[in-house]
DNA sequence: TGGCAATGTAGTATAACTACTACATCACTA
DNA sequence: TAGTGATGTAGTAGTTATACTACATTGCCA
């Protein structure tokens, strides 16, 4: 007997990813959360093969609740499944302990190859996470999953400033900058993190957060 | 035989609202659609008794869509199902010719009371709507402390573009309108929810949407 | 140790955005 | 029913941001 527990908030999301759960071989037995909450109270009282996990739910949505989840039961298979943008995320999930991030998007056949995957013991990477990690690979020295790694101090202070709304006019101000230096800056974060704007600036932040050096490179101003 | 159209972008969700539609009595026939055109290429070739419409999918989001798809089959019903707080934005969309809102997260009960409701000719609308309806008549005394309450139906178009990171010329484009004029709704958005900038947008949106339960325990006081 | 990439800085031209104002509808209230 | 406020829409003029380019400095590695 195979035991999954799926949490989303999205009854819908619970039904369909109930569907192809109990579509594989093998007697299955699934419970339902609502709230990550919910999630930890299951966990704490029965044990689980496999954790569906939608990052995006209320009381969530961050890389703590993977720990949180392996603190309890450190052998629970975990797959990922949002509806962010998996590319951006998927890295950081794995490292910290998640066995496989999928899509809310992909197609039923990758959804249930993900979740035959991850029960079988294996990490579930669909292939742009694969591409994705070689060429973290083949670039030079450790994987730094945290695309914030890379701001220089100055990038630093500039997206901090960014990421509370200030305009850039007021950042040259507090800076003592250009307004065209700050939008250097600007243009320069974005690129190395991958973002288009300042909103997904922010959402890409506050998943790092948790981990993320940026505090130190703040300090040391 | 009954032709029910679902369009969502996420398979997943596809798959649990045809389990629920399948799961009602009569003879279901079920076609899937993912982004907004392909909706419209399948109403103009076929005809199709219900649409379970996702308000948020690439190529639609907003009260146009209702439009588009009855200036098409104008007797076909429309159930919208959307992961956003269904009382800030149900109102507007049954006005606009919807027969029905769901929000994602809605018990499967609820969801086939839904679609059965729909189907058969009625609207329906859930609990809490319905009290923000009576309330709406019976005159507003107690205020609705939820800020994006206030907003217009056009406003909460834009708003719900802007917390995307769209800049305001895209918006503009999208919902044919001038940029001037979506500036306008911009400052009266900025202005209504008492914020300075998007990114605080965002964060007052995020926060109204993670206490979606607590707001119906406190209406029913 | 010479070279190259990363960093800090800024200008010019252009594009995007805001502030302020305006006006027509509509719904509702005194 | 005239008056008032909310809504949908947009223009003008001025402000702010972007794209692209440039250049000096620094650190590091071959």
């Amino acid at each position: 007997m195979t035991h999954v527990l799926i949490a989303d908030d999205h009854s819908i999301v619970r039904l369909g990813v109930k569907q192809i759960v109990c579509s594989l071989p093998g007697d299955m037995h699934v419970t339902e959360a609502k709230t990550f909450d919910e999630t930890i109270s299951f966990i704490e009282i029965r044990h689980f093969d496999l954790l569906i996990l939608d990052i995006n739910m209320p009381g969530g949505n961050n890389l703590q609740m993977i720990q949180a989840v392996k603190l309890r039961q450190p052998d629970i298979r975990i797959l990922i499944c949002s509806a962010y943008e998996e590319i951006l995320y998927a890295l950081g999930y794995l490292q910290t302990g998640a066995d496989g991030y999928i899509e809310k998007n992909s197609p039923d056949e990758d959804f249930k190859i993900a979740v035959a995957t991850v029960l079988g013991g294996e990490k579930y990477i669909s292939r742009a996470v694969r591409e994705q990690l070689i060429n973290k690979y083949t670039r030079q020295q450790e994987v730094h999953q945290n695309p914030f790694a890379v701001l220089s101090g100055r990038e630093v202070e500039v997206m901090n400033l960014l990421t509370k709304g200030l305009p850039l006019i007021k950042i040259a101000e507090m800076l003592h900058l250009q307004l065209t230096t700050v939008s250097t800056y600007k243009a320069r974060i974005f690129e190395k993190t991958g973002v288009k704007n300042v909103i997904a600036l922010v959402e890409k932040a506050h998943m790092y957060q948790a981990t993320s050096h940026v505090g130190e490179a703040v300090m040391k101003v």
